[in-house]
DNA sequence: ATCCATTAGTTTTTT
DNA sequence: ACTAATGGAT
């Protein structure tokens, strides 16, 4: 019966086996955690606890579906169905669906998304008179955000003086007030943000004791994965859930934590044996899923860091190859040098393109790989996950507004987004008007569109019409919503609306692919509703609509299964794992990034990104960096990241090619990427730190290739002396290839400058100066 | 109310 | 470099 415990090594079959009261385990990257934490709910319910009893918080919801799925061979499907697993925010958007009534909140409440809630609090800000230069509404939002995160609610804020006092500091004095009309916004629009799923959930779960008996009832066994990257107010709703039965199982690693920036709090595992009374620890420290020299180049680096749990990840399997690095001059040959390897690992190790991962700091990387893979000679297949995710794009949010509009037509946010789209003829200034009329008698826009006869709103005749035209369509919608699946309420949404026949009419390509892209919602919606039924699971539009707030865009499926090389974020990549990994833009002020450099802990937090990134490799990782990189559309110089040179030696090897084999072949091309800054070149080792130096910068060598020595070397009127610039702007100058030219800007210095010239040849061009072969005219 | 030109933010990560 | 938001003109 218990024979699927033959599949465990020791320290995870303990941690499977050992039954109540609270437990931490530890599990090092690689460790099998996913296996730990599945084998264990299996064993609970072969233990004789009821699915029913158990619940299981994962990080995504993907996570949570497929350990269901996992667990369903073990247990038997229709079994594993009871179980409650997903992610926080899911799994208490349903309890607050039941329960947040008690609250004041209708059961078909809408998810606020942070563009919701950015546009909401602008609107509080201009409302309020206040300068918008100094209230920035996204900061404003972050600040109410990590409020909540504490549990912080306007009245603990005006209880606060410390509070007060900081944001009169930053020259906020009316940070209080802005958090309370926003609460008191997103409660008269019936809707929620993401902080609101889990503040409101611990007010739920502190002011009514008969709703925590009930779930503490229920909830007899709580599993939490990824319990490095909790916040506060997680950790809160956990201590009170399992405060009566106490069977707590934590699993986590403190070297993977990085979510800080949300909020997230590492002390909550790293504190778990203080929270919690007789806590059995259980570590996994032996790592099945990588290299040798991967599992110890990743350990050598994060060593360097002095917060975290004392554990030794090691594992059995082979040496491997060397952690590769490479060294390109450019982000465009940093993108060659990854599709060449990529297409070399298929063609020799007989690899599929959906073994590889690319994995980067920042989402704007994405650019030139996907050029350069795009591009005839290349050709490789990938597909992004996150990025600007498909349910953000305008025309799905406006399409889904009317949608949750006709849900809950208190929804201010829908409302705004859809009452004059496609035009019809009701402007800015009427919303204002309906805007200030809803505060006024405290109810929402839509009801005072529904009784503007009860107002003293000042609008003429033709707006009046307007206005009720809309309410009778939103409300003739939601009459067939009452009938209709959530495919048939949108498809009809869609129609009588003539989004699409809109969009057609423009012609302009992005007006086609948003067509495109509103069909593909259609698509997912019809999906959704088959599969729901299916499974017998609700297939209405209301629960359609939770999932999409609150779905990861590693929810999303492959359109076609053909094999796909896959590009994320390495925020994204946590819990994956990839034969083939190449990590992008290892420089310094990308990664680490510029923003995380000032305190200890956050650059702690960018290590162990890295450490994340390095551990997702299983046979083979790639560092890459370049000298040089676009950032805010300038050309901006490059050192390499410091993690590269906190790597064992003896674990890595630098594949950069020689000097000696650069090729001269592009060097005149007005192709800023063909050229090499020939002094620029950075020779592979000597990589040292300056201990004195503040914010410790890996020095690197200098030296001219010998095979450029002609070009340096001969200081001709073409180029060298050129090379301190003494072309100014408004010299008209001559070029070899253009001809004549004015020069419009320069920028960069030294051996970067670069010259903007407009040629009559061939337009504007930048030109690198030490390059272009320009002769001063006038 | 709508259109067009200018401006601001973006590139740190996301439920 | 690119996009979305803003603001003035019509």
């Amino acid at each position: 019966m218990d024979k699927y415990l033959d599949n465990l090594n020791e320290s995870q079959r303990e941690a499977v086996v050992h039954k109540d009261g609270p437990m931490i385990i530890i599990a090092g990257a690689g460790s099998g955690k996913t296996r730990v934490l599945t084998y264990r709910i299996a064993h609970l319910m072969n233990k004789g606890v009821d699915a029913f009893n158990i619940l299981s918080l994962t990080f995504t919801n993907k996570a949570a579906r497929e350990m269901k799925e996992r667990i369903g061979t073990v247990v038997g499907t229709s079994e594993a169905k009871n179980l409650w697993m997903g992610t926080f925010h899911s799994v208490f958007a349903r309890i607050l669906r039941s329960e947040g009534h008690h609250l004041g909140f209708p059961s078909n409440f809408t998810i606020y998304d942070s563009q919701d809630s950015v546009r909401l609090i602008s609107s509080i800000i201009k409302e309020m008179g206040l300068d918008k230069e100094i209230y920035k509404s996204k900061q404003v939002l972050g600040r109410i955000s990590s409020f909540k995160n504490s549990l912080i609610t306007v009245k603990a804020y005006y209880n606060n003086p410390d509070l007060i006092e900081a944001d009169k500091m930053a020259q906020r004095p009316k940070m209080g007030e802005i958090y309370q009309r926003y609460v008191d916004r997103c409660f008269k629009a019936g809707s929620m943000d993401f902080d609101d799923l889990l503040l409101r959930t611990n007010q739920l779960l502190s002011q009514y004791p008969a709703v925590l008996a009930k779930y503490q009832d229920r909830f007899r066994y709580i599993l939490v994965d990824e319990y490095q990257d909790t916040n506060h107010s997680q950790y809160l709703i956990v201590k009170a859930l399992s405060d009566r039965f106490q069977n707590i199982c934590v699993v986590g690693d403190d070297s993977q934590s990085i979510y800080a920036f949300r909020g997230a709090n590492i002390q909550n595992i790293l504190n778990f044996q203080k929270n919690y009374d007789n806590v059995k620890i259980f570590k996994l420290e032996q790592n099945y899923r990588s290299s040798n020299n991967i599992v110890e180049a990743a350990n050598s680096v994060i060593e360097k860091n002095k917060t975290k749990l004392d554990k030794e990840v090691w594992t059995d399997n082979n040496d491997g190859e060397r952690v590769k690095i490479m060294r390109t001059i450019t982000e465009v040959k940093e993108a060659e040098f990854v599709a060449n390897s990529i297409l070399d690992h298929v063609k020799e190790n007989e690899i599929s393109l959906s073994d590889v991962a690319i994995l980067y700091r920042t989402n704007s990387q994405t650019r030139a790989i996907e050029d350069v893979f795009r591009h005839r000679n290349y050709n490789i297949d990938y597909v992004i996950y996150g990025g600007l995710s498909f349910y953000q794009r305008k025309e799905i949010k406006d399409t889904l507004a009317y949608l949750r509009l006709l849900i809950n037509p208190n929804d201010e946010e829908a409302l705004k987004r859809v009452i004059n789209y496609p035009l019809r003829g009701i402007g800015s200034s009427t919303v204002d008007k309906l805007s200030v009329a809803a505060n006024h008698y405290n109810k929402s826009i839509f009801e005072i569109i529904c009784n503007l006869g009860a107002t003293d709103i000042n609008l003429n005749a033709g707006v009046k019409t307007k206005l009720n035209n809309f309410a009778t369509m939103i409300q003739h919608f939601k009459i067939e919503a009452e009938t209709k699946n959530a495919f048939e309420v949108a498809d009809f949404v869609v129609k009588q609306t003539r989004i699409i026949k809109d969009l057609e009419k423009d012609g302009t390509p992005e007006g086609v692919s948003k067509v495109e892209n509103i069909q593909e919602l259609l698509n997912a919606i019809k999906n959704f509703t088959v599969e729901q039924k299916e499974k017998g699971e609700d297939d209405s539009l209301a629960f359609f609509l939770e999932d999409a707030a609150l779905a990861s865009d590693l929810d999303k499926e492959a359109k076609d299964d053909s094999p796909k090389v896959s590009l994320m974020t390495i925020h994204m990549s946590k819990g994956l794992e990839y034969s083939y990994v190449y990590i992008i833009g290892l420089e310094e002020n990308l990664f680490p990034s510029a923003m995380s450099m000032n305190t200890r802990s956050e650059l702690e937090e960018e290590r162990r990104l890295f450490y994340v990134a390095l551990t997702r490799a299983e046979k083979q990782a790639y560092l890459c960096y370049a000298q040089m990189r676009y950032r805010w559309g300038k050309l901006v110089d490059c050192e390499p990241s410091r993690f590269i040179q906190e790597i064992d030696e003896k674990f890595v090897e630098h594949i950069a090619p020689q000097v000696t084999e650069f090729k001269q072949t592009k060097f005149l091309n007005d192709d800023i990427f063909g050229s090499v800054p020939q002094n620029k070149i950075r020779f592979k080792k000597p990589i040292q730190r300056t201990p004195t130096n503040k914010k410790p910068v890996p020095k690197v060598e200098f030296q001219a290739p010998k095979n450029l020595k002609k070009v340096t070397s001969k200081p001709t009127t073409a180029s060298a002396n050129l090379f301190d610039s003494k072309v100014t702007v408004g010299n008209i100058v001559e070029h070899t290839k253009f001809g004549k030219g004015e020069v419009l800007s320069l920028e960069g210095s030294a051996a970067n400058q670069k010259a903007e010239i407009r040629f009559a040849s061939v337009g504007v061009k930048k030109l690198l100066l030490q390059f272009a072969k320009l002769k001063i005219i006038s």
